[in-house]
DNA sequence: GCAAAGCAAGAGCAGTGCTCTCGTTTATGG
DNA sequence: CCATAAACGAGAGCACTGCTCTTGCTTTGC
């Protein structure tokens, strides 16, 4: 993918492009159902049969919006992740969080593209899993470097049923070996509540109920951060919970 | 909307809730973006027209199945709620959040309608706003129950913002007078939260990473409950998998 | 009993995704 | 160098969509 092949590969790359970017656009602009072949045509002078040498179908052109929308949210992921190097994981963690859901409220159509409905029959084709991975990922290397540091706090959570401890440990043996069930677990379960948090603020379900949407996000996240195991030692001290639970 | 007011009156709600039940069909079968008026009228043995006089809009129609959907999703919340009256508040507020996962489960397309993305320019209207807030009534009045009772663990959560504080305050003083900002918070987050579990497991995110889904669920749930300040002391230590005493 | 309102039907408009055909251009292999 | 195959753009066309308007018919209410 490096040399250029000639005028035909690179006239192709370029007009794949440019389909890629006045459909984002009208994505940005209208949503995603009403996302248009033929008017992502007629914008580039095209007529729409044309459109079809570069992308089989609608759904494939969605599709590679999802993997680029995937791809921007996990870019946004992992640049907080990288600017938050060396401070406490509790404040990694939260620098993450934001940074997903700043895109989030930036880009709103193209964040209902991948965490909201999904499209009608469509399943996604496995080129988006890696991408869509990303976000995911980045919050597991937070918890898996605080626990290398040991400034993971393992709370002795009630039991963990055994079903869901071998889940959670095939995903830690694979990203993040030595992470201990518990703590996994609970990030699965932070990993999706971070998504409902940003979603119903995002759809509207805030409306009329939180007002102060950056104070409540950073409070409901900071209590993420504290489920996860991530309380930074300044304060952790606030809660010594009843100790009422044995493995 | 008792008497009988003529045959015409009576004709117009029974034409009415046909299509609506055809809608439904349909919208359950291939999902809100495929709902097609013309489907429907022509299913039902009429022209497309004809289903003007009862629905000014695609958007009304699918308005009636939203409001429909919330008000589903809200009595099985609230008949979970019944079910369990006398037990502990913990229990209570598992049985709610299964109870909504059920329907969710079992209505993926209008939960779909109603917690994921919204129709693209559509903004909902008033009548959906009451319907929408059942389940998190139901929610809220766990807590305030379990407040009355003295069975609310209220924990000294680190500061919370004032911000914050007013919003979760206005509720509280609208919907449960005297229940303390932080457990209002901390519901407020749990009911985000669990939408964002069930949407996770519903929209496939949860593909390749969690395959127990019915135990991870209950146990997420219990955290939520936990982080709530729900947790009873009698429930505890009933975990399903060491049988020790429940309640 | 009659005017008004409600109603079903049909035609029609503008738009959609997608397919097929038809010349043209480009790249490649003999 | 040139012929063949592939890629391409344009256009017509199909089946579908939401929605509007007109035309008659039926029910309702005064």
């Amino acid at each position: 993918m490096s040399a250029i092949r000639g005028a035909r590969e690179r006239a192709r790359s370029e007009i794949t492009a440019a389909i890629k970017d006045e459909a984002r656009l009208q994505l940005a602009r209208d949503g995603a159902a009403k996302l248009s072949l033929r008017a992502v045509a007629r914008e580039l002078g095209m007529v729409s049969s044309a459109l079809y040498r570069y992308f089989p179908s609608r759904d494939d052109l969605l599709t590679a919006l999802i993997v680029d929308a995937y791809n921007a949210v996990g870019a946004a992921a992992e640049a907080a992740l990288a600017a938050g190097d060396g401070k406490a994981p509790a404040a990694r963690w939260t620098a993450v969080c934001r940074a997903v859901r700043d895109w989030a409220l930036a880009h709103p159509h193209e964040y209902a593209l991948i965490y909201g409905t999904p499209v009608p029959g469509y399943t996604a084709p496995l080129t988006t899993v890696e991408p869509a991975g990303r976000v995911a990922l980045t919050l597991l290397s937070i918890a898996r470097e605080a626990h290398a540091d040991g400034r993971l706090v393992v709370r002795p959570v009630d039991s963990l049923p055994r079903t869901v401890h071998t889940d959670v440990e095939r995903i830690a043996a694979e990203y993040a070996p030595g992470l201990p069930a518990p703590t996994a677990a609970a990030l699965v379960a932070a990993w999706a509540q971070l998504f409902g948090l940003i979603g119903f603020e995002l759809f509207g379900q805030f409306n009329q109920v939180v007002e102060a949407r950056d104070a409540f996000f950073a409070h409901a996240v900071r209590s993420l951060a504290h489920q996860v195991g991530l309380a930074g030692p300044d304060e952790e001290a606030a809660i010594p919970d009843e100790a009422a639970a044995g493995t």
